[in-house]
DNA sequence: GCGATGCCTTGACCTGCATCAAGCCGCGCC
DNA sequence: GGCGCGGCTTGATGCAGGTCAAGGCATCGC
């Protein structure tokens, strides 16, 4: 049981979670059993439904979350109602930005999602006695430093084909819930609407659909009920992201 | 004494330099004497020249750095050649993957640039023993990661002119060095060519001279020896951001 | 069943930026 | 001086992707 509890410890999977082992499987015993007292009767699970506003931008922080289930899209806006996705968090990523005054992101449920929230103090208070959680909340945010630098060669310089191809290959190392490792293709449903896509990739709804019918035309992908995407061979969909 | 040691402590400035206080003012005395005795004889000055590559890509990570002087640009590649900026450096960052086994951009220096390079192994055991240290690097990690995000939606959203804008306008925030924090207007010299001013905007280097040649007609900034910048009124070239 | 609604696709047209090409300017070198 | 070269600007043209508009298809409430 020792042995167990750290393995999850030792391994990248973060945070933050109560005493809950029973009702969070998964995302919890990260933290032992002492560390956890703090926290353990502070944090609470949450629902909610897509496009339920999670953090508004420029809002004060309170909490944190960790994302139990489901996608978060983080996204800017300009002030003439230009929008842009700034990043996608999945279960189990920590969710929020630390030591921040203020959200410099929306954060919007992109699909049904349950969070397990905890007040900033506690969370803060813990992380100061506590600095391998520190270490571990580096690492995710090294790590989302690193997305985002990719997403802007993304965003800056590949055509709408490859961004089309770039978002699909994103989803279909994250999302197909049953893939193995070696596996060639992947079977998924895309968390995000053809808007949000659009928003995501810099483009316009109209340019995300054409490029994804000419997609399926080219044999790289098939797609039903407008969601659900079969890539029969990812190295062809790698091919083409530039 | 002690108490200026202090303050420079607890302010937002990063890093890590060696017992150097004469030679890399500014920079030093962010740790304590005691701290700093492992590394004190660990780092080391170094120059170089604009176009040097400091990092490359996909290259394994033996030491980190701190920028003394000049401006660092993160580069990432396709294989076809095509290029983006991810993002600047200006001293006093500190420079480096954290943690990570290899580089995943390339860092370049964008003008004469000084460094204080310190071995992987030298920092990261520091840090494993000073958490004050990681949370200082944490702060930087995070602040690099809103500095993206906000970047994207320039990269994703803006037209030419903003984009042009909005780089001319975060430069006179950082690269003024005598502006007074109330001044109107801002006077600077561009650390970056044409070319790589697109690389940062995604756009080419015809597009950044037309906007920068429209931005000049319409009386925004006045622009000499073509790095020279001058802006009368700042808020005027906000407004232009998007 | 039937209209309303939301989401997606497709077509026709337009425009902002890329591309291609020429020329300018400052600078170092012979 | 004159010549070559690198960095920048300007002009002419083309096209990828934006915009506008219409229509398909599933879902929902009545």
């Amino acid at each position: 049981m020792s042995e167990k509890r750290r393995d999850v410890h030792n391994s990248d999977v973060p945070i933050l979670c109560r005493s809950c082992e029973a009702r969070h499987k998964g995302m919890c015993g990260v933290l032992e059993p002492e560390e956890l007292v703090a926290l353990a009767r502070r944090t609470h699970k949450t629902r909610h439904e897509p496009g339920a506003e999670l953090i508004g931008e420029s809002t004060e922080i309170r909490s944190y979350a960790n994302v139990m289930r489901g996608v978060v899209k983080l996204t800017k806006g300009l002030e003439d109602g230009r929008q842009q996705v700034v990043g996608l968090q999945f279960a189990p990523d920590f969710l929020g930005r630390l030591f921040g005054d203020e959200s410099q992101t929306t954060a919007l449920a992109a699909s049904d999602v349950d969070l397990c929230v905890v007040p900033r103090g506690a969370l803060e208070q813990l992380i100061a006695e506590n600095p391998a959680l520190e270490h571990r909340l580096m690492q995710q945010t090294l790590r989302e430093l690193d997305e985002a630098r990719d997403w802007m060669v993304t965003l800056g310089r590949k055509t709408a084909q490859e961004k089309v191809a770039s978002f699909l290959h994103l989803i279909a190392l994250h999302a197909d819930p049953h893939r193995p490792d070696g596996a060639l293709g992947a079977v998924f449903d895309l968390p995000l609407s053809r808007a949000d896509i659009a928003d995501f990739l810099g483009l316009t709804i109209e340019t995300v659909s054409r490029q994804m019918t000419k997609l399926r035309q080219a044999g790289v992908i098939t797609i039903t009920a407008n969601r659900h995407v079969e890539v029969p061979n990812l190295r062809r969909l790698a091919d083409m992201c530039g």
